[in-house]
DNA sequence: ATAGAATGAACGACGGTTCAGTCATCCGTC
DNA sequence: GACGGATGACTGAACCGTCGTTCATTCTAT
């Protein structure tokens, strides 16, 4: 019978594989290999070695997403939810560094080439983001011209970096005690002026 | 004879071809036909296709980096040269679509399989973020507590995430424009506490 | 005439994908 | 309880299209 959470071993194993080589430099026989399968047992579960990316992107990113919006559900005020934001985008890429490789790497070409697959949920991000700016503006304690789409932008990318200069160099920190650093300095961007 | 500079021609419509596919996806028959030679002849000029994007990395960083610092080099005070340079890097990226394109896309790549051919320049340019704002604090204008290291990082971070919104959009507005939007949030956040 | 630049057809390695065969499991029959 | 056939997951060697690279030949400039 069909082992049902062989396409999540099959993920699990590619994850490993990419973060070590890369997405192109990965043959179909590598992940197979790794997950302890056969090359043909791949096609059972996947069409395409495309689709064995599109997947990983769509599964990882949706986890994420939703690890973070239960997270900062429970605070109370816009800032406690930007510093939770940072501090958890942090701690899940440390937490599995071979993650993190492949989604700081290969995110990219996947924006690129698999547009649709994985652009929903960096999307997803994206708006969780926005909307967290937003309340703070509506609180008063972001400024109230604050562009948002730029804020939202800014900080994904400012913890994208750190994750991956994080990634691509040797690990000698940890990446979750810069996080107050990063939100502190991001609060202190778009605060609204002291009256 | 040996035409001078057919390895630039090559490079340039390799940044052409890169910009379209990516480097994957890419043949090397296609940056010769792009070019307009056969495709033996890039092999006169360039070891392998790895070759290609590493010249091509080198030459195009070294080249954006020097203008960014040339032109920082008049601005009086760390401020308005954070100014200038996050109007500048928009600014060179904006007018050359398609190397904003490769260098934003194709550059983890990069710094992953080819580490010591871009990292050199990139490790440029953050050391030149970087002494722009050890500047800012000596000028007591930035927090003496600044982080530089993490600073630096969430700016490039910050700009670079801007620039990769904009090639993977539609571009449906100019990048340039952002800039101070971008700057102001990022100086404000560094500043040091008005006395 | 000669040198060396350019060509592009051909080569050979590589790797995604396939599929004929193997094996494990289940179930009906005796 | 034993047997045997049916089902379908699994295997992995082989296939075949795809390039990166080479090199014998042609072209061009002096």
């Amino acid at each position: 019978m069909r082992d049902p959470d062989k396409p999540q071993q099959i993920i699990e194993a590619a994850v490993r594989v990419f973060a070590r080589k890369g997405y192109y430099n990965s043959r179909v026989s590598d992940i197979a290999r790794e997950a302890g399968i056969a090359a043909g047992t791949i096609y059972l579960y996947f069409k395409t070695k495309d689709d064995i990316l599109v997947t990983l992107f769509r599964d990882k990113m949706a986890e994420f997403v939703d690890a973070v919006r239960k997270a900062i559900a429970n605070e109370t005020d816009a800032a406690s939810k930007v510093r939770r934001l940072v501090s958890l985008h942090f701690r899940l890429l440390e937490e599995d560094p071979d993650l993190a490789e492949v989604l700081q790497v290969e995110l990219r070409q996947g924006q690129k080439f698999f547009r649709g697959a994985s652009g929903q949920e960096i999307g997803a991000y994206f708006a969780l983001i926005g909307s967290v700016l937003e309340e703070g503006v509506g609180e008063g304690r972001f400024r109230s011209s604050l562009s948002v789409k730029v804020a939202t932008k800014m900080l994904f990318g400012a913890m994208d970096q750190m994750a991956t200069s994080w990634v691509l160099g040797k690990r000698g920190y940890r990446l979750a005690d810069t996080a107050d650093v990063v939100a502190d300095i991001f609060l202190q961007g778009i605060a609204a002026p002291t009256s």
